[in-house]
RNA sequence: GGGCGUUUAGCUCAGCUGGUUCAGAGCAUCUGCCUUACAAGCAGAGGGUCGGCGGUUCGAAUCCGUCAACGCCCACCA
């Protein structure tokens, strides 16, 4: 019936939000990548574990619910499949223009787009489906433009050339937060490096200096992790204050191989400590040798390609891969007689987060940068005050790290796939200093340009740049640009739904997402984009293993649903999921949840099955209603608790055991008639009633059976449905708590004389006799306790009668007359036992209270706490020495 | 190299500012039941020196120190 009742919440709208006088619930949904197909993680994080629940619980609170869909054109993964499914048909992008690369990729879009929303409604997702967005419509690119000029008006946009990380694979440049790095092993190569120079060096024997030199000559050792690197090297370093290498100051070295003369420079940067303390400088090709390069006023030798091949500035190798490069110099030095040794090592090399093949290449070129430390400086604060909560709080610490330490967002992409950045470039000659507006039209560039370099600037002479922006460029706005908020400062809707209530995604986006947009929120709405931001974890399996497509270990979502329904699968996952750890999940856990659907139905079917009749109500009905009503209202001020905390596995857990033990287990056979026999239409009609409450308190979680009950219950007009229900209960009284303990008491009495049973064999339809102490209420609940021990009556005694066995609850002694059931040797043997057990327990109470300093230091409360628990105990052992007696 | 987090029953986890909701829940296990809603169930039971060591305190799973194991994040040591 899932399909059903989805369609039917579809047909009714029922999904649909529009600014009204409720308070406002929104969230936006963490967009996914249009391309992808839904996976665990997209199950867990984005949709089921918390959104839909967080939805269809505000709703239930009486709130206007929104939860906007929609899907991220993922620039660099999107281009990267578009790329690869050109070249398995033959055709390479760069035999394209760009606007037919375009076409294919809006082709691919529109063919595998929107697959995983479809996937979410399976799940029963209740986002608002008319709103749908897509982070390249024309709203949202719109947007995103806008606020480029904006920002590069304000002068927080600037171009520079810098050294960045390039992806030689997607042939783009990333920003730093889309490094990855992976621990390798790999080799440090120790290389020789020929002093150049006929004069002699200069040293003496002891003086400290570790000189090198073989029938060819003096030479240093320089330890390097990328040799195929040196056709790039301009120079080689030393620190000045190490003793090991004085005697190179001032020479000049031979590069291996290449036979470049390279300059011996001298910086405090190098450690002494590392390899020979000799480090070869490739400004081309490494931040910190850039970095030399620059204060040293060295050459700089780009060897590299785009691509990674060996361009034709290096004299060998050229056209060759660099990994390539890397096997067959080592081979070449070795062969020269040019490597001193090889040594294996481990280091951190970094990986595009997108191609997680391809290793990161340091390169050097021009690029457009986003300012970061205005954004840093509006972005901090919500955070630190507490006007944003992040669940769990620990990531408050990282947030804050990294904004005080954060860089330059490198947010220009050499890829097509993506927003075009607004700024024309004025053609003129290749030596001329760069020239360039930014605008949101060619006419307005025009306008710009002509003011800016002179009215001769033609239309022809302008041309765009080609790059795309950074993904996030996007997504950063995509709580207000849902709203329209950038185009339409000020409308209805970015006021109603602005600030959005609840965040969930995954703490590895912290900063590609939740922080920029939070720099967004403040520089475009002075206001936070969200209030709380919940952080899931990330989804194992059951042995703790990552789940990904390469180990095999991910469950296909869908398969899932079809085999335990979405109802079990959603309770399955969210079971697996506690509050801000990762998930371990297991294929048992769904079972469970298909179980309690079958529970759920099962009890329905019960309570459906009753015939009605026009009878008295008896008083033990009226209780047991009463008391239901109490737990209830109790157990949902603790899942409103546990939901405003956001451990909804813990919220979860507590509705299902309030439908199974207390419910199901306690309430339903307290007023279920005997067989055959009708129910009161009190009791039948507040029972109903109850039914309808723990739908409502089951159904964020479980929207599907709750739903089909829920129109089962009474009868429901077309359009009606418990997902725009409300559920409004009262706060537990203190005669609630009272009831709940009274009838605490008697559920203990009750399992009292089941252990008997057990223990002794007798079947649940022999009627017992038990007998109660005096002093003791033992009338409220004793309709129930008869009709629920098996007991034919409950007698009131000063003193239990012989041939009894007995239990205790607190000192209270109740006891069964079991005539020769008892085996007296073996009931001696327990109460001496325990009787053993209590002394024992007496004597560290009365060790404690004898200590004065206890006595004195601890509260009164505590103390007198210790002078009860002693007397009770004393009052067990005369209890079970009588029992002894009594057997003997 | 810095920072953060975790360690409690076979498994996954609760236990807020130290003392009767202090050793808990679900699952798993064991035992007995095909009881008339449900065997995908019901009833009952067992199971933990709260990672190790040391300290503070009348009193520590809880506070402090230290060690260990695991996990995550950040960082330019070739």
């Amino acid at each position: 019936m899932e399909s059903k009742w989805y369609q039917y919440w579809l047909d009714h709208k029922l999904f649909s939000s529009k600014p009204d006088g409720r308070e406002p619930y929104t969230v936006v949904i963490p967009p996914p990548n249009v391309t992808g197909v839904l996976h665990m993680g997209h199950m867990l994080n984005n949709t089921i574990q918390d959104q839909d629940i967080l939805v269809r619980k505000a709703r239930l609170d009486g709130k206007n619910a929104c939860w906007v869909p929609g899907t991220d054109h993922a620039s660099i993964a999107t281009e990267a499949k578009v790329v690869n499914k050109l070249a398995s048909q033959g055709i390479k992008k760069r035999d394209l223009t760009r606007e037919q690369f375009l076409e294919h990729a809006w082709d691919w879009t529109n063919e595998h787009g929107g697959i995983i929303l479809k996937q979410l409604r399976r799940l029963g997702a209740s986002c608002d489906w008319d709103r749908t967005a897509f982070t390249m419509d024309e709203a949202r690119s719109e947007s995103v433009l806008k606020v480029f000029c904006d920002l590069y008006d304000k002068g927080l946009i600037y171009r520079g050339l810098r050294m960045v990380n390039w992806d030689p694979k997607a042939q783009t440049v990333l920003s730093t937060e889309e490094v990855i790095y992976h621990d390798e092993k790999s080799h440090l190569f120790h290389l020789k490096y020929y002093v150049a120079d006929e004069a002699p060096v200069n040293y003496t024997e002891g003086d400290g200096n570790v000189v090198h030199k073989d029938s060819k000559g003096y030479y240093a050792v320089v330890a390097t992790t990328r040799p195929e690197t040196i056709m790039g090297d301009t120079a080689m370093c030393i620190n000045p204050k190490d003793p090991k290498n004085q005697w190179l100051r001032g020479h000049k070295v031979i590069v291996p191989l290449v036979n470049r003369v390279i300059p011996v420079i001298e910086d405090r940067y190098v450690d002494v400590e590392f390899g020979t303390g000799c480090l070869k400088v490739t400004p081309a090709h490494d931040i910190n040798d850039y970095q030399l390069g620059k204060t040293h006023n060295l050459e700089t030798i780009d060897i590299f390609n785009p691509d990674g091949t060996i361009s034709d500035q290096s004299p060998l190798y050229v056209g060759m891969d660099r990994m390539e490069v890397r096997k067959q110099i080592s081979k070449d030095l070795q062969e020269a007689g040019l490597m001193e040794k090889i040594e294996d090592y481990d280091n951190k090399v970094g990986y595009s987060e997108r191609n997680q093949d391809t290793a990161v290449e340091p390169r050097l070129c021009k690029q457009w940068f986003l300012s970061m430390k205005h954004f840093a400086d509006i972005a901090l604060p919500p955070v630190l005050e507490g006007k944003i909560k992040f669940y769990p709080t620990k990531y408050v610490t990282t947030y804050k790290n990294w904004l005080e330490n954060i860089q330059d967002w490198c947010i220009s992409r050499q890829l097509w796939w993506g927003h075009r950045i607004p700024a024309y470039f004025i053609n003129g000659n290749e030596d001329e200093e760069e020239r360039f507006v930014v605008a949101l039209t060619k006419e307005e560039a025009l306008r710009k340009a002509q003011e800016k370099y002179g009215k001769d600037i033609t239309m022809d002479m302008l041309s765009q740049d080609e790059d795309a922006l950074d993904t996030w460029f996007s997504s950063w706005l995509w709580p207000i640009s849902l709203f329209d908020g950038i185009n339409n400062p000020g409308n209805e809707e970015i006021k109603y739904y602005y600030p959005t209530s609840d965040l969930v995604t995954g703490p590895d986006i912290i900063f590609f997402w939740v922080a920029r947009m939070i720099m967004a929120g403040e520089e475009y709405l002075k206001d936070v984009p969200f209030r709380n931001v919940y952080f899931t974890g990330i989804v194992r399996d059951e042995i703790g293993r990552k789940m990904s497509k390469s180990l095999g270990n991910s469950p296909d979502p869908i398969g899932l649903i079809e085999k335990y329904g979405a109802d079990g699968v959603r309770m399955g996952m969210l079971l697996a999921a506690p509050a801000g750890n990762d998930i371990l999940f297991k294929e048992d856990l769904c079972q469970q949840g298909a179980a309690f659907c079958n529970k759920i139905w099962n009890a329905f079917r019960l309570v459906k099955g009753w015939e009605q009749a026009d009878i008295e109500q008896p008083e033990a009905n009226r209780k047991a209603i009463a008391w239901m009503q109490a737990t209830i209202r109790t157990a949902v001020a603790e899942i409103n608790d546990l939901y405003s905390k956001y451990r909804l596995n813990e919220a979860l857990m507590s509705a299902f055991k309030l439908f199974t033990d207390e419910f199901s287990g306690w309430y339903l056979e307290m007023i279920k008639p005997a067989y055959q026999a009708p129910i009161d239409a009190a009791t039948l009609q507040a029972t109903l009633d109850i039914f309808e409450q723990l739908m409502k308190i089951i159904h964020p979680f479980m929207p599907f059976i709750t739903e089909e009950l829920y129109q089962h219950i009474a009868e429901r007009k077309e359009g009606e449905s418990i997902m725009v229900s409300t559920l409004t209960l009262d706060a537990p009284s203190q005669a609630d708590a009272q009831l709940i303990a009274q009838f605490e008491h008697a559920k203990q009495v009750i399992s009292g004389v089941r252990a008997i049973r057990q223990s002794k064999n007798i079947s649940p339809r022999e009627p017992l006799k038990l007998e109660a102490p005096a002093g003791v209420d033992n009338t409220t609940w004793a309709d129930t306790i008869l009709k629920l021990a098996g007991l034919s009556e409950i007698a009131v005694v000063g003193k239990k009668s012989e041939g009894t066995q007995s239990f205790l609850i607190g000192t209270e002694e109740y006891a069964v007359p079991l005539g020769n059931l008892i085996d007296a040797a073996a009931e001696i043997e327990k109460a001496e036992t325990e009787i053993k057990r209590l002394q024992g327990f007496m004597a560290g109470i009365q060790k404690k209270l004898g200590n004065e300093r206890f006595v004195q230091n601890a509260p009164a409360q505590v103390v007198e706490l210790e002078r009860k628990k002693l007397s009770d105990a004393e009052s067990k052992i005369a209890a079970l020495q009588e029992t002894i007696n009594s057997l003997k």
